[in-house]
DNA sequence: ATGCATGAGAC
DNA sequence: TCTCATGCATA
């Protein structure tokens, strides 16, 4: 019933400002609105790179707080960027899904395996990126753009997720003890079915795209189709195949946690990249995903419901991947879809932008249009970005929040966002303290302040600390 | 691995 | 307009 990530009352509750003028006061014209550009109340407040498996305020959906798992694999070198910089808005077409950068995977490859994989995205790309870079501003005008073939149908799976009713509060690290036991391991159809795509002995000739395409999203991807977001009470569908949306409920964050190691693992291992996966994913059962999704899924960094959600697919993926004869051909295809969408150029905001932006964000978690403006001419910066910089800082935020169950929950958060006042440094450093971040330094994100070490113990340690709570 | 962006759906 | 899932682009 409470299940805070998705009553959508928990979920904004963390920011809940009054919307009427909330960071009005932090924002308002008081010297307050000031910020400094350059003032942070911790440096550390530039979090960078480092997986910061920190702790922030919000907490309404739930997000794996767990530490990316520092592991033996190595993005390598990703391809090089050489890209000229669109000024502008530019058009990308991504003629098709290679995957990430040949390179790298024939480098982790153990050795043969690597995919014949012809084509990284910029030698695809650059081309039109040039052409068109500088068509600039309407890029949202036309989003003509295809769809994966194969997505389409499956397509909906993606948003079709509907929320278990299992999904609850104790699914969280804090409250693993709770979890339910894995019931269905939940691939009761995975493996077992061999996929159709990928048995297909590989048509050597390298046109095996028929055989994954043909995905025919009825086998392939029962869940893809399968659901049915409004029936989120399935208490166990599985049956029918329904990989995806069915057999999502009964997971425990142990599970997914050691269901991730699994992969990535056994990935590595077969030889295959993360970008590798998703393509594979979509050749199996309709619905591709990015190399981006599948390292956040290695690295427990998507929603539990997410997580949930695309572990019966990667699962079934890992099994046929490991009984298949040749596993390479589960990615040997080639996607043929054109793409003519505009993408916004990617801004890069400077250190110390970013700096102002986590104060504003520390004061005012949630701005509103005004105040929004009202940071973006102080800062120089679009309206737009500032407001997805906002959007991204609290979906960032939510991602590392700590999984405290509502209860807690509730007035942990609500008390958090209350004044802005600048002076307060929101970020006491004492915050990230908690021990287990090999190496990573602080995250620095928002913290309401009201935390407790124990909690933030239990949050990053639910295995160990599974018992903390009573 | 992660920052910034997009778009669907919900409110 | 926000959240959420997801992806492109890049550090």
């Amino acid at each position: 019933m409470s299940d805070r990530s998705q009553s959508p009352e928990c979920q904004s509750r963390p920011y809940d400002f009054s919307r009427a003028g909330p960071c009005a006061q932090a924002l308002g014209q008081d010297s307050s609105f000031q910020l400094p550009h350059g003032v942070l109340p911790d440096p550390s407040l530039l979090y960078n790179k480092t997986a910061y498996g920190g702790i922030t305020s919000a907490s309404a959906q739930t997000f794996f707080p767990f530490p990316p798992m520092a592991g033996d694999y190595r993005g390598a070198d990703l391809q090089a960027g050489e890209f000229g910089q669109p000024k502008h808005w530019y058009p990308f077409a991504a003629t098709e899904y290679t995957g990430q950068v040949p390179g790298v995977t024939a480098a982790s490859q153990p050795t043969n395996l690597s995919p014949p994989i012809a084509e990284t995205r910029e030698q695809i790309k650059m081309p039109e990126i040039k052409t068109e870079k500088d068509t600039g501003d309407d890029y949202s005008a036309e989003i003509k753009g295809q769809q994966y073939l194969t997505s389409s149908a499956s397509a909906a799976m993606a948003h079709g997720v509907f929320y278990p009713a299992a999904w609850n509060p104790s699914f969280w690290p804090g409250i693993a003890h709770i979890t339910q036991p894995g019931i269905s391991n939940q691939n009761p159809s995975t493996s077992s079915a061999s996929s159709p795509s990928m048995s297909p002995s590989p048509p050597s000739n390298g046109l095996p795209g028929n055989a994954f395409f043909s995905v025919n999203p009825t086998q392939a991807a029962p869940g893809p189709q399968t659901q049915n977001p409004a029936t989120s009470t399935r208490s166990s569908g599985s049956s029918s195949g329904g990989c995806s949306d069915s057999e999502e409920e009964n997971l425990s964050t142990e599970e997914l946690e050691q269901f991730a190691k699994e992969l990535k693992h056994k990935r590595i291992t077969l030889g295959f990249t993360q970008a590798d996966v998703g393509l594979a994913l979509g050749n199996l059962y309709g619905k591709m995903f990015s190399q981006t999704t599948i390292c956040r899924f290695e690295a427990l960094q998507l929603s539990f419901k997410n997580m949930c959600k695309l572990k019966p697919l990667l699962q079934r993926w890992l099994n046929e991947a490991e009984t298949s004869d040749n596993p390479q051909d589960m990615y040997k295809i080639e996607r043929v879809f054109v793409d003519t969408r505009k993408r916004k150029r990617r801004t890069s905001l400077e250190g110390a932008v970013r700096s102002a932006l986590e104060s504003y964000f520390i004061k005012c978690p949630k701005p509103n249009t005004q105040e929004i403006t009202h940071i973006s001419d102080d800062l120089g910066l679009e309206r737009d970005v500032v407001r997805v910089w906002f959007c991204n800082r609290r979906q960032k935020g939510k991602r590392l929040a700590l999984p405290l169950d509502e209860e807690c929950d509730g007035q942990y958060y609500e008390q958090s966002p209350s004044p802005l006042n600048m002076s307060h440094s929101p970020i006491p450093s004492q915050s990230y303290q908690v021990s287990g971040y090999p190496g990573g330094p602080p995250p620095t994100l928002y913290m309401p302040s009201l935390h407790r070490p124990d909690v933030l113990k239990q949050a990053l340690h639910p295995g160990l600390v599974g018992h903390m709570t009573g």
